[in-house]
RNA sequence: GGUACCUUGGCCGAGCGGUUAGGCACCGGUCUGCAAAACCGUUUACGGCGGUUCGAUUCCGCCAGGUACCUCCA
């Protein structure tokens, strides 16, 4: 099948057909989480965006090689590069190595992506395994003439680099707006320039996570861990950055500059940025304190939380709006996304129980082209959803005995569902039993209300209704239907 | 202040120069011993004011409101 895929690309403001730069194959760096803190749902967005794209590339034929990074150091509570590192920090307040903290995190973040049915990327690189990467980089830099030495540090020259290219073309900036828009330092700066970031950073005395370098027992520049892993296994060009859109600017600019500064070109092809999820129409984010991590999610405790959500209600609702659009969390809009995604689940375990005859009265030809053309437009998502959603209703009318569908429609339409609700979409099938639940078990599940269909031949209403009281009790959910029964466990 | 983006019906959320998004909720109906589910039907839309156009929610301008980035943040 020829695909078309369009991407929005950040670099150029416009969705453009993409084109790898090797025949059939993909390179992916997404920036990962910095290990200092619990994931939260904003973290959730860019893992399923991209997870969303991963799984998509791959579906549609790339070898795709996914890189996304952890970051344990570096990153300094405030930038202006002044500040103490993150990692650090956490370290000192709780007395643990610093090792320890990246370690702890990082379990957590992998334990919530495998949750949310993230894939695990191809490669996971930590910042602090690649200092002597990131050390060749800045010397790199250093040698092309982009940056300088200060008092044991390293600064990028952006006024000098903006001379011959521009520094805010990714974001849409130029330096003479942040001349004028950047808040002036106190004096003792050992910057040229308020713009300049850090390549290298002298470690002050009481910083415990340093290393040796030609300039100063120091750390590396956060912006730098990025182009060091990215280039190290993508190459020095490749296709694909994506991270947040509050990585846009200073994060990824600085990239690009660091790119040209010590490869003489960029490295990317297209940017990709996910929209932010909000809150009261406010960003969700640490530093404004009014962020839900997901465990909290998952176990429904928090004030805001009405009830507990599922890791594949958290999926779902993140993958119902467009990755480009901000997305407004609140209890109303999950408990929301929670019905959809059970009544589309609903649909999917009938969909298995479904027999054919010789016709077909529902439209099906056609779903698997509809879902891939949206899925080829920036991935769209939401369209995809409800282009399953109208496949759902016939399902329903099938089920119902309203509709028919012949043996190669059947064959399709299960075809079709399990590639785009498992296989891209990334959603667990939770029909309640898991598909290695011993048979012994089902059968008497179904013993149970065989013997409850009877009572029910028999008007025996108080037999009936206690085992379905009871079952439902115990978790399970009973419906009728028209010649029998069905039933799944709902929790 | 600079830059960018957004404003869709009760809620969430797509989309488009002229034809149903979808989900949730609500209401009515069918089915049902009851219930649930399912199905059918109905009702609320495109911030305001101008302009372009045969025709704009969709393009342009202005206004209002909001958000993001310009400090760490996915």
């Amino acid at each position: 099948m020829q695909h078309d895929l369009v991407l929005y690309n950040t670099l150029s403001r416009k969705k453009e057909v993409f084109k790898p730069i090797h025949e059939g194959r993909v390179g992916l760096y997404v920036c990962g989480p910095t290990v200092y803190g619990d994931a939260h749902l904003g973290h959730a967005r860019p893992a399923i965006t991209f997870d969303l794209l991963f799984r998509y590339l791959t579906q549609i034929g790339y070898k795709v090689r996914y890189v996304r990074n952890i970051t344990d150091v570096g990153h300094l509570e405030n930038d202006a590069d002044e500040g103490e590192d993150k990692i650090g920090k956490k370290a000192r307040l709780e007395q643990l190595e610093p090792m320890e903290v990246v370690q702890f995190y990082t379990n957590r973040y992998h334990n919530a992506m495998e949750a949310l049915n993230v894939l695990p990327p191809s490669i996971e690189p930590h910042a602090s395994g690649h200092i002597i990467e990131q050390i060749q980089f800045v010397q790199k830099i250093l040698d092309n003439g982009w940056g300088y030495v200060s008092n044991g540090s390293v600064y990028f020259d952006v006024e000098k680099y903006n001379k011959v290219h521009h520094y805010g073309k990714l974001s849409g900036r130029n330096v003479e707006d942040l001349l004028s828009t950047t808040r002036a330092l106190d004096g003792q700066s050992e910057k040229k320039s308020s713009m300049d970031f850090a390549l290298w950073k002298k470690a002050s005395p009481e910083h415990i996570m340093h290393w040796p370098s030609p300039w100063s027992e120091g750390f590396p520049g956060w912006h730098l861990e990025c182009s060091a892993m990215g280039t190290k296994y993508l190459g020095d060009e490749f296709d694909i950055h994506g991270g947040g859109m509050d990585l846009l600017f200073p994060h990824h600019e600085c990239e690009i500059a660091q790119s040209v500064g010590a490869l003489g070109h960029e490295t990317v092809h297209y940017w990709m940025h996910n929209n932010m999820i909000t809150i009261n129409g406010q960003k969700m984010g640490k530093s404004l304190g009014n962020f839900i991590t997901l465990e909290e999610f998952f176990e429904g405790k928090h004030p805001l939380l009405t009830q507990a959500f599922s890791p594949m209600t958290i999926r779902f609702f993140i993958l119902q709006a467009h990755y480009r659009s901000t997305v407004d969390f609140s209890s109303e809009a999950l408990q929301a996304s929670q019905k959809g995604y059970e009544r589309l689940m609903d649909a999917y375990a009938r969909l298995q129980r479904i027999t054919a005859t010789d016709s077909t009265t529902i439209d099906v030809q056609g779903l698997r082209q509809r879902c891939f053309e949206a899925m080829d437009d920036d991935l769209n998502s939401p369209i995809v959803i409800s282009h399953l959603f109208e496949a759902s209703k016939g399902i329903n009318l099938i089920s119902d005995g309203k509709a028919t569908i012949n043996p190669e429609d059947l064959k399709e339409l299960k075809n079709v569902f399990d590639l785009f609700i498992k296989d891209i979409l990334g959603l667990k099938i939770e029909t309640g039993v898991s598909e290695n639940t011993g048979d012994g078990y089902k059968g008497a599940i179904d013993l149970l209300l065989q013997i409850r269909m009877e009572a029910k031949a028999n008007k025996d209403w108080a037999t009936s209704d206690k085992i379905r009281k009871e079952l439902t009790a115990l978790g399970f959910d009973i419906k009728d239907t028209k010649d029998g029964f069905e039933w799944k466990l709902s929790r």
